[in-house]
DNA sequence: ATTTTTATGATACAAGTGTACCATGAAAAA
DNA sequence: TTTTTCATGGTACACTTGTATCATAAAAAT
């Protein structure tokens, strides 16, 4: 092998063009020329590297899934060691609602994969619906724990307080995204909402009383 | 002027034709041409009453608008006379939930509407903002009713829990376009939210206490 | 009866699209 | 040193796109 250069390195470099135009023009307005142009290479490359068109939308999605899994796998991580279950939940909050830039491109994003996907058969639903599936596991499973700690009360049926959650999550990036509210108040909406599940009576969910 | 032709009766069969194509191809892949052959005409005619494929996806949009509020209002309008808010809510909920084919090509539409237009300048966001605003008044205003009649809780932030339930009617109905969640589950978690708003103890409401 | 207006058809045009193909420098393998 | 393999450039092809233009049947207005 000549040049030896390293692939995914290129191709994560092409897909990050990829997502600036997305972002800027709209998944459907991208073409094979732009993401060349705003990478700043040839025509030809994109081809090399991606094969197809498909080939390259496939990849952003898939790109985009791991990147969001890192940034919340690395905001868990960070978080104090003693946290409740409550803040962690937070946490995630702040992470997926479209607040900052980095949120909204990837409310953006997403959706557009979402809409796309419904279809374009290049698509595969199961790569649209994979995340938000891993997603609906964890959440049920931070509440159950937070159910076993005491935070949550012990009535509710975790399963489907978790669908409730990640629907809200969507649902309210929407609005923020559209304009309908602002991020700020998305977050306080989400987080009463979550203070709703919390254990009846007792200040203290560690101290039984 | 001659043939005398119905202006109205004609752009609303072209846009009966593009919303074929939008819920079979995807908003991004709508041509004039694929409108003309849809709705049997030439491309002329699509030119002729809609002048530019802007002027066809805002009227597309608008449409759209205009046929949901017209829907909504009928099935209100439908509901008994001793309707309890309650009641009017959950008729809300069935009527926005993708759960039928109406159901899904609506959400579908609504959503890529939304995401294209955070991109294309062509779609001004106050036509995007617009429907999900007056929607979001009903449901204040509904809930407010409901809290005067006493069937909801007299401690309640009713803006802020309309805002909630339109969220979460969004939220759940991506949850069921992706195949996340069935329409049935959707329905159900949204009604135990409602039923979580319920005025508490006193099971005549009217009857203070 | 002539003129004007309306509704429609056909088509041309420039631009942009994804993909395929041919060429080539350079580095590793032989 | 020759040969093979990899990375890249350039470009051509067949389509599709939105829009503009020219033409015309027919009906209303004059």
């Amino acid at each position: 092998m000549p040049k030896t250069v390293d692939h995914d390195e290129r191709r994560s470099m092409i897909l990050g063009a990829f997502v600036t135009l997305v972002v800027r023009d709209g998944l459907h307005a991208v073409s094979m020329r732009s993401v060349a142009a705003e990478a700043g290479i040839s025509l030809r490359l994109v081809q090399y590297y991606f094969k197809t068109k498909a080939g390259l939308k496939q990849s952003g999605l898939a790109m985009l899934e791991k990147l969001s899994s890192e940034r919340w796998e690395k905001r868990v991580g960070g978080l104090p060691e003693a946290s409740t279950v409550m803040e962690t939940l937070r946490a995630l909050f702040v992470e997926a609602l479209p607040t900052d830039k980095q949120g909204r491109e990837f409310h953006l994003l997403w959706t557009a994969y979402a809409v796309l996907g419904e279809t374009d058969p290049e698509i595969p639903n199961r790569m649209i619906v994979e995340g938000p599936h891993r997603l609906l596991r964890r959440v049920a499973s931070l509440l159950k724990q937070g159910q076993s700690l005491g935070e949550f009360d012990a009535e509710l049926d975790v399963d489907s307080e978790a669908v409730v959650l990640i629907g809200l999550i969507h649902g309210l990036g929407t609005a923020v995204m559209i304009g309908l509210k602002s991020g700020d108040v998305a977050l306080k909406l989400l987080i009463s909402h979550l203070d709703r599940l919390r254990a009846p009576r007792g200040p203290d969910p560690r101290v039984l009383r």
